[in-house]
RNA sequence: GGCGGGUUGGCGGAGAGGUUACGCAGCGGAUUGCAAAUCCGUGAAGACCGGUUCGAUUCCGGUACCCGCCUCCA
């Protein structure tokens, strides 16, 4: 039995799929306009073991999982506009398309690199257009929408129940007193369906004139023409909450009152840098790419990851990152050539079922590692997409190194015999220093590589 | 101003109204030429003030501090 805390209701229920046949899973994905930072890799990361644990219980034919990407967005625009100013020749939708194109490449590769399954479907938001043109002009003929000076606005006074999955009223939203008005609005709050674009912003042809869709009708569509009316998760940062998902329900709840739409919400917590907001303003800002880069295996960063329990906010520390590498490599060690046992541990899979506690997955883990129970270890870590055969690839050196630090050993062993202990353990503590881990033992020595490994220093060692 | 979340041992981080979380580090031991690795053992906690209870770190209320959202944002 799955339990998940449901932020609509703000309590942890026993999840009950709508079909067990067909799990429908919705999940906010990212706007492609750059690399997608640490935080963005996050929900990915979680919701992938969601993915991974709807598929072994309901069985992985049975589990529709949806996310989008946004490719309709003035970000592009811009960097697309700012293409076209430097000289580029070609139209601006191309330039968008090659944009939209070349991001999504760049995500695709990172969040593999994560070890995250590639959802069921990845629909872009400019290939649904007509999906939301159909959406919109069905909300205003419901009388829930209307048209003013290009635009088409949502009126959100026509949805008693707008404001209940963030627990605010429309009343106390506008005394906050930051909302932007503007003169065509019915109501501070009415939020954006479509807007006119200029000649040179993107545009597609509508009954309102040409312009674009505002961002929330995307997701409300598209969930609609993949999962239906009514599915059952729909998961995404918390600070997505509000407005986005709020405007999502308010939409797709007016234009399907047949539906649901979708039952449970879960929101996963935000991410911090060594304590502090992840910000450009203080240089603590970095993509998953800048990680992979500086050497974090996608393993580890999915490891330190699932670390924290979703719901609480996370912390990146090169400290957890240093001690994930270190248990995987254990792990890694142990699990070498063994065939997975036929199911996952009890443990494991209750502690994932208990609201997605990968923190207590991960000590099952280890306690199935402390019993020596590999197969089992490697049958559980699978569900959190850890230990597999495919990301294993950083825990290998290449033979040369390996050779090198052979022969350094094979130069300790002399020395060891001669009994010229000075230059044994100069050499010893050299390897070591390299963060090389040199383990003897009375049948002979093998060594692996431990967190932080740098070939460099092997150099100049002799 | 409005809405929401958090505060656990040296650090990270879970569950549970009463019984060992777990990991890392530390300490003791085995082992070692000395170490490392490994194995065995082990101390240490729940912001503050009240309340409910036979009993609360776990439930309720308040205080303090921290954080997020309310504007593009995972």
């Amino acid at each position: 039995m799955i339990r998940l805390t449901n932020t609509r209701t703000r309590q942890k229920e026993p999840f009950t799929p709508l079909d067990p046949q067909n799990v429908r899973l919705y999940v906010c994905g990212p706007t492609v306009y750059d690399r997608a930072h640490l935080g963005n890799g996050r929900p990915v990361v979680v919701f992938d073991v969601l993915f991974r644990l709807l598929r072994h219980v309901y069985g992985a034919e049975h589990v529709t999982y949806v996310r989008n990407f946004t490719d309709v967005d003035d970000k592009i625009n811009a960097a697309a506009q700012a293409r076209r100013d430097s000289g580029d020749p070609r139209p601006l939708e191309a330039l968008i398309r090659e944009r939209t194109d070349e991001t999504i490449g760049w995500y695709h590769a990172d969040m593999d690199a994560l070890g995250a399954l590639r959802p069921s479907h990845e629909p872009r938001a400019t290939e649904w257009i007509g999906a939301m043109v159909a959406m919109i002009a069905d909300l205003i003929a419901k009388g829930h929408a209307y048209e003013a000076e290009g635009h088409v606005l949502f009126d959100v006074r026509s949805y008693a129940d707008y404001g209940a999955l963030s627990g605010r009223s429309v009343d106390d939203m506008i005394a906050g007193a930051r909302v932007e008005v503007a003169p065509y609005k019915r109501d501070p709050m009415d939020f954006v369906l479509w807007k006119p674009s200029s000649d040179e912003l993107p545009g597609w042809d509508s009954p309102w004139g040409r312009g674009r869709p505002g961002w929330h009708i995307e997701c409300s569509a598209m969930a609609y023409e993949l999962l239906g009316e009514s599915f059952d998760i729909h998961a995404g940062g918390i600070d997505l909450q509000f407005p986005h998902h709020e405007n999502e329900i308010a939409q797709s709840c007016c234009a399907h009152p047949e539906g649901g739409f979708a039952r449970v919400w879960m929101h996963n917590e935000m991410l911090l840098v060594e304590g502090r907001k992840m910000s450009k303003s203080l240089g603590n800002f970095f993509t998953v790419r800048d990680l992979l880069d500086q050497g974090y295996p996608g393993e580890v960063i999915r490891m330190v990851y699932l670390g924290t329990h979703y719901g609480k906010p996370m912390d990146w520390t090169a400290e957890k990152a240093e001690q994930a590498e270190a248990a995987l490599r254990r792990w890694r060690g142990l699990v070498a050539g063994i065939e997975p046992a036929p199911s996952p541990a009890a443990a494991v899979l209750e502690a994932l079922s208990d609201d997605l506690n990968t923190a207590g997955a991960i000590a099952a883990l280890h306690a199935l590692a402390g019993a020596g129970d590999a197969a089992g270890l490697k049958a559980s870590a699978a569900l959190l997409g850890l230990l597999e055969d495919d990301m294993g690839d950083w825990i290998n050196s290449t033979s040369e190194i390996s050779d090198r630090i052979d022969a350094l050993l094979q130069a300790r062993a002399d020395a060891r015999q001669a009994r010229d202990f000075a230059r044994a353990d100069a050499l010893r503590d050299g390897i070591a220093a390299a963060g090389v881990v040199i383990m003897d033992s009375p049948t002979g020595v093998t060594w692996r590589l431990g967190p932080g490994f740098d070939p460099a220093k092997l150099e100049g060692l002799a």
